[in-house]
DNA sequence: GATCGGCATAAGAAAAACTTATGGTTCGCG
DNA sequence: CGCGAACCATAAGTTTTTCTTATGCCGATC
């Protein structure tokens, strides 16, 4: 039993002719014939009583019609809504991204995505930068956020921001006194890093053989908490400048450039290469791009 | 889109394989992999992300599932349903009786039947027996119970209950003096008869060149008001003995048999030729030969 | 880096479905 | 009452679809 039978046998018991369903169907008679006297052998029941010229429901028939009715149905709703999820942005994306891109980024992004297309359902993974590159392989999501560079194979990358990393100091802290200490002047000073990430290897790598002389007083797990301990004078730590701005601004912070070398810290928006993208994350993808710009200006405002 | 496709479809999206999905369905895999492209044209949607071995459902496969499931399980229960219609005795008959048959015939059949088969639900169609007729020929009904004789033609007949036809008069009545009158001696007095139906025209028949010294004082709908009017002494009248058994032993009517000739009403079920039975109607048939002894006692008895 | 596993593609074979032709009924109409 | 038209069933042959076999390609794995 397939759906043509079964649209065969509803245009039948509609019209009370084999005839006439043929026509509506573009199909000759016997066609039609052949395809109901399949369907009632496999059912093993007779669909209609054939008497003279006239054709007659049974009450097999008259069961079957009704689920006919839902099947066909039921077949055309699942052909539109398969078809609206590429013509019509709806249904749901995965985001994956770190603490501090939650914060200061995705805010911003999500905040013109949601005006433009509100039907769209965004469901974020909070993690490292790591594992929500293993989630994106693995697609397991939709898109990732991550600090660049990231290993290029299988990825489409989209670099979306970038930031310089400047130095957070107390408000009252000596360094303050310099208006763009290097490295060297650094490393005397209490440290507090993250206690993982990205950028903090990013560092461990920049400052070289210096690392080993760094005192790191603290190790926290978000870039919030950090500001805070900074702020009261627990140690000193480098952070993408726009992620304190705020605080620079409020005098709860110190913002200092680094004299040299010029850390450089990217985001991209990464997604997986050969995936085949819903309507919904198409539009996506055009929103970020559109608010790059935007996201450009946050770095030089 | 049919329903082998969707069942494809629907084994690759459960097993996550092209090769496991073939397997399930004793095919190859290429059947498999064409079948479900065929599909993803026809809906104009990737359905998987075939990365590499791995297979991933897109959002529109996602949304496919969910109706491939809905479908394939609809389908599954339409088989059932309708095999079930001529397995199990389940749903509707319509049987066609005439107001005495409901009465006197009916009850007893179906309280056999109900008592049996109280999945099947009976529905009445009552009128003359020539309505009932029509209605069967045309299919309207499944059974109906008509006097006989009646035209045989793509009908099947089974007699299913045989009646005298007797003398019914007030219990003070002169007749009631004899104990078995005779056609000549009845006509003098003032008859009650029905309005219509096929015992009256047999009896019209039968008094020929009498009829019109008929004294016809009444014409009622019902046997029951007949009864009624017949038992105030308003007219005598000729009715199936078993139909006025009860009010005969209660003394409120006289029952007397005619000398000759000795009418006889047949009754009969009929049902069209051709028509293929639910297995509900194959087993009210059984019930209605069953219960046939039964009825024929009630003649003698 | 060779091999294995798994999906895609091509070509040919098998199966299913369709069309044309025709026959048997029934029904309506002269 | 008989004839023709309408309607469904069946048969034969053709077209279309779907399958299998064979093979290629790519990524994962050892």
């Amino acid at each position: 039993m397939n759906l043509d039978q079964i649209r065969n046998f509803h245009a039948v018991a509609v019209h009370r002719s084999f005839t006439i369903a043929a026509e509506k169907l573009f199909r000759t008679q016997p066609a039609i014939s052949t395809q109901v006297r399949t369907l009632e052998e496999e059912l093993g029941a007779r669909l209609f009583d054939r008497i003279g010229k006239r054709v007659y429901l049974t009450q097999a028939g008259d069961v079957l019609l009704d689920y006919a009715e839902r099947l066909l149905n039921l077949h055309d709703e699942a052909k539109l809504a398969v078809t609206e999820v590429n013509t019509v942005p709806k249904g749901k994306i995965l985001i994956g991204a770190n603490e501090s891109t939650c914060l200061y980024v995705l805010p911003q992004i999500f905040a013109l995505f949601k005006k433009k297309y509100p039907e769209v359902q965004i469901s974020i993974y909070r993690n490292f930068s790591k594992k929500v590159l293993d989630k994106v392989r693995g697609n397991q999501l939709d898109f990732g956020i991550v600090t660049l560079p990231v290993p290029e194979q299988e990825l489409n990358i989209l670099p979306i921001a970038e930031d310089e990393l400047w130095l957070i100091t107390s408000p009252d802290h000596p360094l303050t006194l310099q208006t763009s200490p290097d490295l060297e002047e650094v490393v005397s000073y209490p440290f507090i890093f993250h206690t993982a990430g990205t950028t903090r290897e990013r560092l461990r790598k920049h400052f070289g053989s210096q690392w080993d002389r760094l005192h790191i007083s603290m190790e926290l797990a978000s870039i919030e908490t950090i500001k805070k301990f900074v702020s009261i004078g627990m140690g000193i730590s480098i952070v993408p400048r726009s992620y304190a701005e705020e605080e620079s601004r409020q005098g709860t912070l110190c913002l200092l450039p680094l004299r040299k070398p010029n850390l450089i810290r990217k985001l991209g928006l990464i997604y997986r290469k050969n995936r085949y993208l819903s309507r919904a994350c198409i539009v996506f993808l055009e929103v970020v791009e559109e608010s790059m710009p935007a996201l450009a200006m946050e770095r030089s405002g």
